[in-house]
DNA sequence: GTGAAAGCGCTAACAC
DNA sequence: GTGTTAGCGCTTTCAC
């Protein structure tokens, strides 16, 4: 059913090589000849067997994705979105590399050679998930996306989280808060750790004491800020400020916050982490800091595809900065506080 | 650098036919050659080419999406988590079709056959948003996902909207409610169109008047369902209860309500759809129709696996049955209302 | 039971 | 400039 180099060369009278020439945009073709072949073929709605090409050695032109299925959390939609422009752009296919891969005797390397994989995108794990050793030793050029992994084909790509959060606290404390909780994101994830150690910095940098019981663990989810914030308010004296690992759980912290009787930011400001679209329609809207998701899925397909080609890189680690977005959930401290 | 079925003829002393025929299970192979194959190949990490396979005419165990880039909404997140449990299950894999295809010359079938996909996958989109006749007269297998579609070998999946929303026009009437309105979702779209015609079935059911300005549309987010309601707020006779096309809408309308200074469900009950996590953690948690999003994808690539092998089908309509989830943000109607 | 050989659609030497 | 041909890794007749 489907037409083939043969049939086009056929169709046009002359040879499959000289077709396969005119496709390719060879030199060595005639003008003439080659307008008749693109006619014949774009006719006979041609298209090539990429399992064909790929198994003379052509590049397959196909990335992977290996991704947990948690992503439910809004910055992995946007992500992809980055990563879906980029493919269109550099022309490549994304085979998604399901979880099958996790299984112990299972060799997500094995499953790309298999598939002609040319690259393969991580993100969504943490580094102790899984064992990707085989993986950045395999040459299979790969990408992840805030996970701090390095090797001679291997780019990694992340916001500049510690700046970012120390910037958060600057700002903070030039409104007079002294009493600053930080609700952390996954502490295992790299991303988290990061926002933790600019936290740590930036309180450090404004003498500001960086108390136990006012950093408390969270995952990113509105569940966690809700109940983080919970613990927060409970406490003997509470923090005239807290900052948040992401939007959705800065949403969380606020609704308990509300529920307490608290408003913000009279009573408490709230930062956030990410702007999503939530942090622009909750009320009151959100004061956060902004990464640029698309970017990151963007520049991660971009960086694969140089690893793949060999371009020159300039570096193999990709840092983001990010944005600080004033909104209304910050305030002065009052001055009793 | 990859081992090829030459190699491991080689390393087991037999053909490359028998190597062939033992990795694919043939009963003509003796035993022991079998089992001998089966370790050389394991222990030089062998694994098919893939291309060289679906060359040869054999399946390429793939499958395509094609979806909008709008997926932020987590009811995608969720549907892809049932696509991908099944696609373990069946042994495909997937393959990500970028929105290329939208494009006017290109054809998201020609790609397709180009990548050897044996079935595609859609949803996300409207009716309206694209030409999908080619898709479906060109005999590929495809499974459309909340899309009223149907051909030859086509078919589609869907929540049974229509009595979802008859079911909450019901319940609501039995707690005295006479007043409901109805936020919708895109109206373009099918689970938009059947939730409407839902509503408007079950006030008939319940002679309950279906007043044009207790409908107001939405598109299934946060912020059109803060819109709606504030709309719905603004009426000279506002209504009792409110029905969200999506709970994600349902939260919207529920903030607007409290800046309003009404309570949840005191003044005004509030119906979601969806059931995703955002329902139970929002205050109050949220009475919501529950549609099984992990089995929509779930049973999708299932229908679409048959619909390839030519199983026997029961029906290439799929209508799973949704759930009526009590929680908080329902309660009886005011007497005097 | 096993092996030799043809051929899937394509590209890349190498002739002419 | 164009055509002939080998061969990518695999499955599948068809001999033996």
């Amino acid at each position: 059913m489907p037409v083939n180099i043969r049939d086009i060369a056929r169709a046009a009278g002359v040879s499959v090589a000289t077709v396969s020439k005119a496709l390719n945009g060879y030199s060595t073709v005639s003008a003439a000849t080659r307008e008749k072949v693109l006619r014949v073929a774009e006719e006979m709605r041609y298209h090539p067997n990429a399992a064909a090409r790929s198994l003379v050695g052509q590049r397959s032109m196909t990335l992977g994705v290996f991704l947990t299925t948690g992503l439910k959390h809004p910055f992995f939609a946007s992500v992809l979105g980055g990563i879906d422009e980029a493919l269109k752009a550099r022309g490549y296919d994304l085979i998604y590399l399901t979880q099958v891969a996790m299984l112990q005797e299972y060799s997500l390397v094995r499953h790309c050679r298999s598939r002609n994989v040319e690259g393969v995108l991580v993100f969504g794990f943490q580094e102790t998930d899984m064992d990707f050793s085989e993986l950045i030793e395999s040459g299979l050029p790969a990408v992840f996306i805030d996970m701090d992994m390095a090797g001679e084909r291997v780019g990694m790509i992340t916001s500049d989280n510690v700046q970012a959060i120390r910037t958060a606290v600057r700002r903070l404390a030039l409104l007079n808060h002294r009493r600053i909780a930080f609700i952390s994101g996954i502490p295992g994830s790299y991303a988290g750790k990061m926002r933790y150690e600019g936290f740590r910095e930036g309180m450090a940098e404004h003498g500001l004491p960086c108390l136990p019981e006012y950093t408390v663990i969270g995952d990113f989810t509105r569940e966690s800020g809700y109940a983080a914030m919970t613990k927060l308010l409970e406490l003997p004296v509470r923090p005239t400020a807290v900052i948040c690992c992401s939007d959705v759980s800065a949403v969380g912290a606020m609704e308990a916050a509300a529920e307490y009787g608290l408003s913000v930011p009279e009573d408490l400001s709230v930062v956030g982490f990410d702007d999503v679209e939530a942090a622009r329609s909750v009320r009151p809207a959100l004061t956060t800091i902004r990464q640029d998701m698309e970017a990151m899925g963007y520049r991660a397909v971009a960086l694969l595809d140089d690893l793949i080609t060999g371009a020159d890189i300039p570096s193999k680690q990709i840092i983001l900065p990010t944005e600080w977005i004033w909104r209304d959930s910050c305030g002065p401290a009052k001055r009793d506080d």
